[in-house]
DNA sequence: CAAGTTACCTGACGGC
DNA sequence: TGCCGTCAGGTAACTT
């Protein structure tokens, strides 16, 4: 489910309802996510702390309390979080809750259990988010992911040009969606050598990158099972897809058949004309 | 070291 | 109806 986009309108969805309130009591459903989940941990580190802050890093939500604690939540495939009445009827695959001091619970529902959940104790929390996140790459709306930046960094790399900016560890928050998209609107075929591209195509990808991640935003990110935000809303950028899951279909722009290769094991769309396929 | 592959998990969908 | 294979928004640990 959740790129950039979509975590962020969960991170602003939750933010009025989360901020400043008490943790209560914290309940697990026993099963792990990616890794096994501390409910003592969480619950013994978090009960009787408030939370001061909820932020988005990458694809993770940054949760910081008043006694230092920290936690780091990422939401994998299926994951979302949501804010429910407290007793209310939980849903199948909510995994963790955690009670809140106003009568509401938060809860991180997630039907594939790829997601995450990391807590970092008061005394270890600055500097093990910081570790966390050492090797993350620059969020595409700083100033440190510059045109110059990217270019100098695909020097040499013959990945494809999708992969690229689809790890994380180059730039923050591109998942499989809006690195379609993106090259789609950019008129760069994924498949190109990351070094390949001049300096002025890697201009023209992160404005098109940026502009593309806001709209999403705008629009509340993108639905395409369930996903929905912290109100229960679904986005409707997939309104606005050009190119995602539209194999077989016609280019929005010059008509011609969009294809659907496989790159990095990972369902890749594109435009022949447009994109400029070279075999 | 870079790049490709696999594993983690559930559910939806299409074919038979 | 149901069984089976395939595929899905991500990431990191593997292998090559």
């Amino acid at each position: 489910m959740p790129e950039l986009p979509e975590v962020e309108v969960i991170c602003r969805g939750l933010q009025n309802h989360i901020i400043g309130r008490r943790i209560e009591a914290v309940h697990c459903s026993g099963k792990h996510l990616r890794s096994p989940v501390d409910c003592t941990g969480l619950s013994d580190e978090l009960c009787g702390q408030s939370i001061n802050s909820l932020t988005r890093r990458a694809k993770y939500l940054l949760l910081q309390f008043t006694g230092g604690a920290a936690l780091i939540l990422h939401l994998g495939m299926t994951g979302n979080m949501g804010i429910f009445k407290k007793g209310s009827k939980t849903k199948k695959h909510d995994h963790i809750c955690w009670t809140l001091d106003n009568n509401t619970e938060l809860r991180f529902n997630d039907t594939r259990r790829f997601g995450a959940v990391h807590l970092f104790p008061a005394e270890e929390a600055s500097k093990g988010v910081k570790a966390f996140f050492a090797k993350t790459g620059p969020e595409p709306f700083s100033r440190t992911c510059s045109t110059k930046y990217l270019f100098n960094r695909a020097a040499n790399k013959k990945q494809p040009v999708k992969n690229f900016i689809m790890d994380s560890h180059t730039i923050a928050g591109i998942g499989n969606i809006y690195a379609n998209e993106s090259l789609f609107r950019a008129g760069i075929n994924p498949t190109l050598p990351a070094s390949s591209l001049t300096e002025k195509e890697w201009k023209r990808l992160l404005t098109v990158i940026r502009k593309t991640l806001k709209h999403a935003i705008q629009c509340g990110g993108s639905t395409i099972s369930d996903f929905v935000n912290a109100s229960g809303d679904g986005g409707y950028f997939q309104m606005n897809f050009q190119i995602y899951g539209k194999n077989g279909e016609q280019c929005r722009q010059c008509q011609e058949t969009i294809q659907k290769i496989t790159i990095g094991g990972r369902a890749s769309f594109f435009c022949p004309r447009c994109q400029n396929y070279v075999d």
